[in-house]
DNA sequence: CTATTTATTTACCGTTCGGTATTTAATACT
DNA sequence: AGTATTAAATACCGAACGGTAAATAAATAG
């Protein structure tokens, strides 16, 4: 049974694609924020009218975390991918150097979601704000359990505190993020990234 | 003839310190960002009424300017302090240890108001937006200018890129200050700090 | 052909936003 | 004492905010 003949569903077809909205909410929500992107903006952005948007995805902060779903899932995928390379250095190196390529790249909004989606915010969306701090942690916690692996099997210097040396890479890797936002290339960031590989701890 | 006793100006007297004011305006914007600061929220901080902060100060972009000035005449001295050190490595030492102790003091707001006072924004902040990447560019611009000169007198590797290396200086600060703003202690940050000191260039 | 279900459209809601006109109070000058 | 000057306080403005009720359109099920 062919998946493209399915049953059609009991009411009047969706005029637009579901995830394709999502990815187009994407865009905005990375250059403005979560604050700084408007329904009214979002809605130009969907081109599909307002109560659509909320039937479909509920209010803005539901459609933001569905949003952010995507995003982690899709674009920022890599930096799982990255933790599993055979070494602790080609893991750093991999993120690093997908990083610097990836907030760099000029084919969508530079910077990470995660950073600038609400580093700082008004009243209301302090939640918002807790949760992209969640993820971000989250990420560095991530890469402490990597380094730890690696330091049991003798691929990390048994003098470095892992804790410590993942907040070093994640400092710098959403220092690069703020670097993008602000007009960095992908090649000034991959000078920086090759600056702090250039001294792995041996 | 003594500045206490100079002649009082004409009109009804000022209730409120024009400095203070900015002062308490500054613990806001540097919390909720330019845009997530609310004139609500500002007036309750100031203790004055509405229209006396825009006779005083004109809008809030007027506003949020003048407390920049003082954020960066004041609390962010250190920055140019530090540029004046002796040496290169001095200099960059004193920037990042002044900065972990102030971006991670619990007496104020975390993080730097120079990256989380606008870093994404809505339509019709983007100005503000760009003037506080003016401002980042613009220490990095100085911290380039200060190894050019480190390098000039053999107290600098003439191999590595001034520039480059300023970027990755500022990547790291721009990096701490966002692990500050979301609960980075003072401590953390100085392990990070002590971990990019440990591999100097030399 | 009718009923049911679901989506879209139009029009609108109350609240908060940044900003101000107007009135009232406090001081100095003459 | 009266007037000019300056600031504070009250009350309000239009616009933008996130969100929704009600009506209409398009599909399936019987």
């Amino acid at each position: 049974m062919n998946v493209t003949e399915m049953k059609r569903p009991r009411g009047r077809p969706s005029v637009f694609d579901h995830e394709e909205a999502l990815d187009k909410a994407l865009l905005v929500f990375w250059t403005r924020g979560y604050e700084g992107a408007s329904m009214a903006e979002l809605t130009d952005a969907l081109g599909i009218n307002r109560p659509s948007i909320y039937a479909a995805f509920g209010n803005k902060e539901a459609l933001f975390r569905k949003v952010m779903r995507k995003y982690l899932s899709g674009p920022v995928s890599y930096v799982s991918e990255a933790f599993q390379q055979p070494t602790a250095k080609q893991a750093v190196e991999m993120l690093l150097i997908k990083s610097a390529e990836f907030l760099g790249n000029p084919d969508h909004p530079k910077g990470c979601m995660l950073v600038q989606g609400a580093l700082t915010c008004g009243q209301g969306a302090e939640l918002i704000q807790q949760e992209l701090a969640g993820f971000r942690k989250g990420y560095e916690n991530a890469l402490t359990k990597r380094l730890e692996f690696a330091q049991s099997h003798h691929d990390f210097p048994k003098e470095i505190n892992p804790a410590e040396f993942a907040k070093y890479i994640a400092t710098v890797h959403q220092g690069m993020s703020v670097q993008a936002t602000s007009g960095a290339t992908k090649e000034e960031l991959l000078a920086v990234v090759s600056l702090v590989l250039k001294n792995w701890p041996r």
